[in-house]
DNA sequence: GACGTCGTTGAACACGTGTGCAACCCTTGG
DNA sequence: CCAAGGGTTGCACACGTGTTCAACGACGTC
């Protein structure tokens, strides 16, 4: 696990990066570099002296919380035991609260790293999918990645539509209670929606097809 | 059809409210009072003297929008005829664009207005549901609210993630090819999501259950 | 015809932003 | 012991922001 706390026995560089990602994830990527500055006791000047610019400090953090997220999904999701690995890595958030602050501010700001990440989650997905798809208990697609992109995009986008706005700040400490209540209230629709059709019958789906035809693009 | 285009024998305080309400649509919530001002040709300070200040014309431009998309809304969804109403909505976003566009960057900025036009949008997909169920086309939900509402966020929060981020700019003219193309990318997916269920059991919803009961919050 | 009111403008202010620059301290090496 | 270089700071600049204020013109009213 790597540390998000910092004893002070890093490098600057790495004090500075973790302030930034603290930062951001409670302010925004809108955060100003001095607020960055004063939360890690240092000036303005040294930030852009140590990543040339503010958008070189945006750049490595977004690879650094990238790279974090990655090796944290693959070393959490290796015993791959189902829901309950799920719902134990929804439990104990609490210590990459920064990270998980980070990835939200920045699908916010549709940034560059949101689209990596995105493409991340989608590739996850399907692979579980798939993995489901054989043993039986997840039903085969006609296009198996186009549905493990709408269901990304569908849990990742509800998600923004509950996290606080782009200015206002996002509390680090709640953020695991708040997210398991977020969950807690999501949870049984959507399991009731992917466990039963919505739709009766393939009428609607037949309709959009033959409007499709009939009209072209 | 309320205009939009302004033939300029409009006051100038609707006026502004249309050249604000494009030029959110257009550069996002966060643009500045003076692009509003140029974009119809008046003064910075003529806005605060009309609006008392730009949370005042913030609070304007949101309340006739919501009000605008609301009697669009209603008057266009009245016939009911279901997927061919809806499709034929789509067709016609471009005459509405500035408003449409506005709806999603405050979306986006996740503002006072938002939550309302989400409150509006599960009223209304609740109602289609619950005419749905009657008819039998639409399955009966254990909670057809909270279905209604992660239907209506999942399909809002994954637009926001294909919409230009919060400082990027949105073509107006280009909106309603650009929308199109996306519901082209997302429907088949989901129609064949919410027409066949995903899971094949309810194996992982007993599952989730047996937790929350072993693990009460 | 003078007065006052309303719509409108340009300049100015205070503030916050990212960035550049000159100087400092401290350590290291000759 | 002196020089040098990297880490670090404060100051200042240019810029963009929302807002304020004094002034100006046109219009209607007494």
């Amino acid at each position: 696990m790597r540390s998000v706390e910092g004893i002070s026995d890093l490098t600057t560089r790495a004090r500075i990066r973790d302030a930034a990602i603290r930062c951001v994830a409670r302010d925004g990527v809108n955060v100003s570099l001095r607020t960055i500055a004063s939360e890690c006791g240092v000036s303005a000047s040294l930030i852009v002296h140590h990543f040339g610019s503010r958008a070189g400090l945006r750049e490595h953090c977004d690879a650094y919380v990238l790279d974090s997220i990655r090796e944290l999904k693959s070393s959490v999701l290796e015993p791959g035991s189902g829901v309950a690995a799920m719902l134990a890595q929804i439990e104990d958030v609490g210590h990459y609260a920064p990270l998980v602050g980070y990835l939200i501010r920045s699908l916010q700001a549709r940034g560059p790293a949101s689209r990596a990440f995105l493409d991340h989650l989608v590739a996850t997905t399907a692979g579980y999918l798939a993995k489901g798809t054989e043993s039986g208990v997840v039903s085969p697609s006609r296009d198996p990645e186009a549905r493990a992109r709408a269901l990304v995009e569908f849990s990742t986008g509800a998600l923004l539509l509950h996290v606080p706005g782009p200015n206002e700040p996002l509390d680090l400490d709640a953020l695991p209670t708040w997210l398991r209540s977020y969950t807690d209230r999501l949870m049984p629709p959507v399991l009731e929606l992917y466990t039963e059709p919505l739709l009766t019958d393939s009428t609607m789906l037949a309709a959009y097809l033959a409007a499709r035809e009939a009209a072209p693009s």
